[in-house]
RNA sequence: GGAGGGAUGGCUGAGCGGUUGAAAGCACUGGUCUUGAAAACCAGCAUGGGUUAACGCCCAUCCAGGGUUCGAAUCCCUGUCCCUCCGCCA
């Protein structure tokens, strides 16, 4: 959510910005509505105000043994008035609610320009694709061809967009999970963390997948509104809701399953493991002080990348445009990692900042040690990484002609020493 | 699933329907004292919102949402979460 305060005093500047990113805010609507508020505000608080002042005077009459009769006939049609005035303003409040949780944040300055995807800037690219003396298979084929790798038996155990892997191939993905909580842990100095699959809405709310995009979640049919985690992100971002904090920065790892319906993305990455309703993914969460959030998403990113550059997987690191950031995010880069299946580069990591976005929708403050007065957190997050398309990397990267699939170096100790996949 | 008990400020924990935003203790901050520290003593110390140039003033909040009442932390209803016991169970 974006701070109330910043849209009632810089209105023209807020809609600029949102502008940047493709979204009209409806100035009128919102300053209709603002004023709404503030007028049903100041009357109510005035009315509560009359109401108080006299029924504390009931009070000491009463105390005191005195007749209060004329009082209490001052104060009789106060509380029809009070009650039309209060249902005005929740009403009001609610309206306005509604529409502040369905605006995107800014984007930030060193966000760039654009509209989409093709407006994407290329920040840095690590690594060059490797060259190939035969014909290149993509990861659908070579983990059929091993036998591994079955979408078949997955769309009969469920439906499309689900897989089954056996051996190497599933002890490949169970080493990948390892090795990427081992590397943030012991060398990035992030705190392991698991936490629950299923979330409730405020949850959702306070990282802002809800209220706009619940067409993308998988709800559980249950007493309860829950949901199964699209990303990690939820359930641990959401650990400092409605708290203060007393120590900063906090990091966090998390290896889940994530779950997305993937509804409106039909007929996009039909073949293999690309887009599944469901995958595994390490997640990195950092909570720190606002003025320290830009150096934390480089760090970040950072912390990403390395993933990929012990896997030896050549990628590039993308800064996406305003028009392309998710909508809590200020600021993003993308990790896409070289697929010689495909011949292109493909999406593997996503790293944003989104400043107080979530953390005012979750009120997770820390207490400032100078003023002593609690502030909103900043709030980061980004894959570190994707362990499914990871996956697909590893098999199309380090393909071998016979269709058989080498082990990265630094995977074999968690493959108790196994060197090829065959 | 059955039967009980509970939820109060950063923490612990009092609180008859009426100057209770809330006792007390701890923690924290400042001061006195001390060469310094500790101890002792004194003072301050909730959160959100409205309004204001500012000092300030005002409103709300004692799990959440309704209700009773001139007035609710306190009474009633519903929900959520936690604890204890019984049953079931990976």
């Amino acid at each position: 959510m974006l701070d109330p305060k910043l849209l009632r005093h810089q209105l023209e500047f807020c809609q600029q910005q949102l502008a940047r990113r493709g979204f009209q805010l409806d100035v009128e609507k919102f300053s209709t509505l603002e004023n709404q508020r503030k007028a049903l505000q100041v009357r109510t608080q005035a009315l509560q105000k009359e109401r108080n002042a006299k029924s504390k005077a009931i009070g000491q009459a009463k105390a005191k043994g005195e007749d209060a009769s004329d009082i209490l006939a001052a104060v009789a049609d106060l509380g029809d008035q009070l009650k039309a005035a209060e249902e005005q303003l929740h009403a009001v409040q609610a309206e306005l609610n509604a529409l502040l949780m369905g605006i995107p944040n800014l984007p930030h300055a060193t966000t760039p320009d654009g509209e989409n995807e093709e407006d994407n800037q290329e920040v840095r690219r690590w690594g060059e694709p490797r060259q190939f003396d035969f014909e290149v298979r993509d990861h659908v084929d070579i983990g059929e061809g091993l036998g591994l790798l079955d979408f078949e038996t997955a769309a009969k155990i469920t439906g499309s967009r689900f897989a089954v892997m056996h051996g190497g191939i599933a002890r490949l993905h169970r080493a990948l999970i390892q090795f990427m909580l081992d590397l943030h842990t012991q060398e990035h100095g992030y705190s392991e963390t698991c936490v629950p699959f299923i979330v409730n809405a405020d949850s959702l709310r306070g990282t802002g997948q809800l209220p706009k995009f619940e067409e993308d979640l998988f709800k559980l049919y249950h007493e309860h509104d829950y949901y199964l985690i699209p990303t990690a992100e939820v359930p641990v971002t959401n650990i400092v809701r409605d708290t203060i904090l007393e120590k900063m920065p906090c990091r966090f790892v998390s290896h889940t399953p994530c779950f997305r319906s993937e509804a409106g993305s039909y007929g996009k990455d039909t073949r293999g493991m690309i887009r599944q309703h469901q995958f595994e993914k390490v997640e990195l969460v950092q909570v720190v002080k606002p003025e320290d959030s830009y150096q934390a998403l480089e760090e970040l990113t950072a912390h990403a990348e390395e993933v990929l550059k012990r896997l030896k997987l050549p990628f590039r690191t993308m800064a996406l445009c305003a028009g392309d950031i998710g909508f809590s995010s200020a600021k993003t880069y993308d990790l896409e990692v070289w697929l010689p299946g495909q011949n292109k580069y493909r999406e593997i990591s996503s790293c944003s900042n989104f400043e107080a976005f979530q953390a005012r929708r979750m009120k997770a403050r820390f207490r400032n040690p100078e003023s002593g007065k609690p502030e909103l957190v900043h709030t980061l997050n980004g894959s570190g990484l994707a362990v499914g398309r990871t996956l697909v990397a590893i098999m199309e990267n380090y393909q071998q002609k016979n269709g058989s699939v080498q082990v990265p170096e630094v995977l074999q100790p968690y493959m108790g020493g196994v060197s090829i996949i065959e």
